[in-house]
DNA sequence: AATAAAAATGTGCTCGAACACATAAATATT
DNA sequence: AATATTTATGTGTTCGAGCACATTTTTATT
């Protein structure tokens, strides 16, 4: 019922070479029309689908494929992704493929486009990287395609047509999650959103998800919780939170719409007398430490790790198996409390 | 670096034809002391990796695969699975890979074992099923294992040494994971735990769980909450279980161990008055529909779809490319609630 | 009609592993 | 020493797609 044909078989049916078949498939060469359409009828009738197998022996290119990400020494956030990429090696060494991993400084544009620069001269099939910077990042894409190296996009996602492919979460619906188990823990009082971050790279990132917290809370209209945003740097986070705490006596939840909760935490932890209910973002060491102390309550887990082993295999099946590379592919929202964290640690 | 030697590269850097090296590779045939050890030596240099797309090009052998798991139209839970059969069999399909789906009913153990019997009539080269009766699989296990038929199991596990391989979750912890956001919603109050299940067939999968459950209350060491269990069966729920809810004034949280959450939900609609915490398992369309009405506050996914998903897949690794299968292969427990439901429903 | 040019079609080799088979070298047997 | 037998080693073919090149057929040109 299924059987597998092979070009052979279609040129034994139609009556013809091998050759004027493999002429037909990739419309190569000249074919006469009483050929073509003895070679058509047949492939109207049974479903020829080439042996990949055979294809990519035969096939001696060595797709290159270059990961861009910010180094993890500088923001462990990313730490997974190395693994992410190490599973797609692996899985991916039987055939011709190369990956190439390449670090930015996450705080720095210059080292983002120098790292771009040196992809750029590299000259790999593909890129797959992580889009901090929004202008710089249109730049480089368009120098990317015009060189014809495919990209790929992973984490940020870039409002643009420019870029085709994006692997990652939905950053709204994550906010929404997060206000719906708020929620849940808290009655009412006054609830924080706190953004942590050295520079406004992450500005988009960050206030998608506030937009999704507060969208939570205003469609359930209930006015017994009142939401307050706070920005911080990481170097100033002690001494302004210190304040802010003061100065809010009638605060009962925090929101981190980044991996930073820890800091909060750590904050938090020597005030016994103050049961604040706090939920951030990603299983980096220190947030699952808190977590399963029971001071932070829940994190989001944006898998990383498989963000980049998503983006790398779509990659790569769009080499070997000529398959499209998807537009967006969308991750679960993942909630992690102390329970079932060890689960989804890497 | 990381050069990829071909069996022809070996034989030259060893003075010998490619003949004596596939020998020594395979160790069949006799190979002189000599030829071994130089051989030996170059293989102890450099590192060689099979070609594993020559490798299976070659190999005409049609690998066969046999699915066996309950009728998703007799229990919806399954329904997820022939998606995850469905997606295996589109991935592997450029391999020699056939695959094969057996449904049998949940409810009789006899369907089972026939079906089991037409599967070893039909004599494939794996199986993967559902061992939703203890007794019986020990005994077609073992009749697979003489006719060296690899036998996967999944969602159910099997304590036994005959089984060598599961992907499943662990119900332990999953309930304890319930009993985490139980001790979330509420502070105090009686909780049931209850099964809702026709046969005894489950009664080790629901038994567990409520072992995890209550062992995160004692753990707490929290006497604000009574447990008590309730069983119930499909067709004397709507009965008993208002029985229950007339004898349990204070009843403030449910648990239900099996995928029927929906039918406690729909009893409970109703009840506008009384507002009670309901946590239960499986994204069937009738739970996640109660979980959008705010009903169900909590689902633990057991993702049936990637069970069978990866089930087939280290079966097919196992076969292409000799890897072992892992002895027990633990899924996330993943939490479900209204906001990020969507994004796990296949 | 003969030759040149263009178009169509067929043939043969490659990729790397695997294995059957052929040949060669080393022992054993008379 | 000559032949038989065992053991070791090498050669050649296969899998299917892909593409270079050779060959044949058709059409154009003198």
């Amino acid at each position: 019922m299924d059987k597998k044909y092979t070009i052979k078989d279609i040129a034994k049916m139609a009556g013809v070479s091998k050759g004027t078949v493999d002429r037909v498939l990739h419309n190569r060469g000249k074919v006469s029309p009483t050929a073509l359409e003895k070679i058509n009828e047949v492939l109207n009738v049974i479903n020829y689908e080439p042996n990949l197998i055979a294809r990519n022996l035969k096939n001696t290119k060595i797709y290159r494929i270059a990961v861009l990400l910010p180094d993890p020494e500088t923001d462990p956030y990313w730490l997974p992704c190395v693994n992410g990429i190490r599973d797609a090696v692996n899985e991916f060494k039987a055939y011709n493929i190369n990956i190439q991993t390449h670090f930015f400084n996450p705080e720095s544009t210059k080292s983002f486009l120098e790292s771009n620069t040196i992809i750029l001269e590299d000259q790999p099939d593909a890129v797959l990287l992580a889009p901090l910077f929004h202008k710089e990042t249109l730049e480089i894409v368009k120098e990317y395609n015009e060189a014809n190296i495919v990209v790929n996009t992973f984490n940020n996602q870039i409002e643009s047509e420019i870029t085709k492919g994006f692997v990652g979460q939905d950053l709204h619906k994550s906010g929404r999650v997060a206000a719906s188990l708020m929620n849940l823990i808290l009655t009412d009082g006054q609830i924080a959103i706190i953004h942590i971050d050295e520079s406004v790279k992450n500005a988009v990132h960050m206030q998608e998800k506030e937009k999704g917290f507060r969208n939570y809370f205003d469609e359930k209209n209930n006015n017994a919780f009142s939401l307050t945003t706070l920005k911080l740097k990481q170097h100033n986070v002690e001494t302004k939170f210190a304040v802010f705490l003061e100065q809010n006596p009638n605060l009962k939840g925090i929101f981190i719409t980044t991996s930073k909760a820890y800091q909060i935490a750590s904050l938090l932890s020597p005030l016994k007398d103050r049961k604040i209910a706090l939920i951030g973002y990603d299983l980096v060491e220190n947030n699952v430490n808190f977590l399963n102390e029971g001071l932070v309550h829940f994190l989001i887990h944006q898998n990383q790790k498989r963000q980049v082993y998503l983006g790398i295999s779509t990659l790569v099946e769009h080499f070997l198996f000529r398959k499209d590379i998807p537009e967006t592919i969308l991750l679960p929202i993942d909630i992690i409390n102390a329970e079932n964290a060890s689960f989804y640690i890497a």
